[in-house]
DNA sequence: ACCAACCTTCCAGTCGACAGGAATCTCGCA
DNA sequence: TGCGAGATTCCTGTCGACTGGAAGGTTGGT
């Protein structure tokens, strides 16, 4: 199978499947008579492996070491247990910052129904923004 | 003030006021006469607000055009507004990806907890992650 | 006189995950 | 035989917000 082949398969164009072979998220395929990739299918199976992957938010570092350990023949499924529950970690931390800056953000939209825009003459700053900041 | 005081006064590096100076969000201070940058009060007023609105979520970018329009002598908040609720709608967008991300987290990560390691023998995936996609 | 701590400019690198493009080959088909 | 699609390598650029470092000038204190 061709690279444009493979892409369309899984979904990612040729470009991205080279960029994961230099940075050995992929292994070097076979090559044909003239040069080209020629892939079988546990390449099309290890790629749509590495999207779903992605897919739950792991980075293609965090992917490698996954395949790593597979491919080095670790049986336990608790290095990739561990990388979710970080994973998780990561997100609640996320959520956290997300909903207090959402907060904070519809608090100045509020106040800045409610301001006088002739009040506004600071070229330094925006009173939406920075009176409701100290009094928060 | 020297660009040192200036930034333990804001809480940031030297470094980082010469980047807002390059990209044009920091006006040229004056110099002294050995050509150290010379800052006055209002470029720490305008620097603490340029970290407010970087707090909030805004990019530099935008902080910036806030601070043109004010510069050029817009009175209106409407700009400010509608930068926050843009921002409010990217918000509310990225809660909703991760709450998904989580919630398919939480699953690989139970469903890890009941698998049989010995079953992990497959080098190109990690059933983990593969049976849990594949059922959902 | 000397040293450390500051300042200056300029250039390069970082992180992550690719995309764009040039120049050149190769394949299949009419 | 010619064409266009698709393949190759190699190098550069993107986004955002900085950070690091080299090579030098300045300031303040002992």
């Amino acid at each position: 199978m061709k690279i444009g082949e493979l892409g369309d398969q899984c979904g990612v164009t040729a470009k991205t499947i080279r960029y994961y072979e230099s940075i050995g998220l992929l292994d070097e395929p076979g090559r044909t008579a003239s040069g080209y990739r020629d892939y079988d299918d546990a390449a099309a199976e290890r790629l749509r492996f590495i999207r779903d992957a992605q897919a739950t938010g792991l980075t293609l570092s965090e992917i490698a070491s996954v395949l790593e350990l597979k491919g080095a023949g670790e049986r336990s499924c608790s290095h990739t247990a561990a990388l979710l529950e970080e994973r998780i970690r990561v997100i609640d931390a996320q959520m956290k910052q997300l909903e207090s800056a959402r907060a904070e953000l519809s608090t100045l939209a509020n106040r800045a129904q409610g301001l006088d825009p002739a009040a506004c003459t600071d070229p330094n700053r925006c009173q939406v923004i920075v009176e409701t900041l100290d009094t928060a």
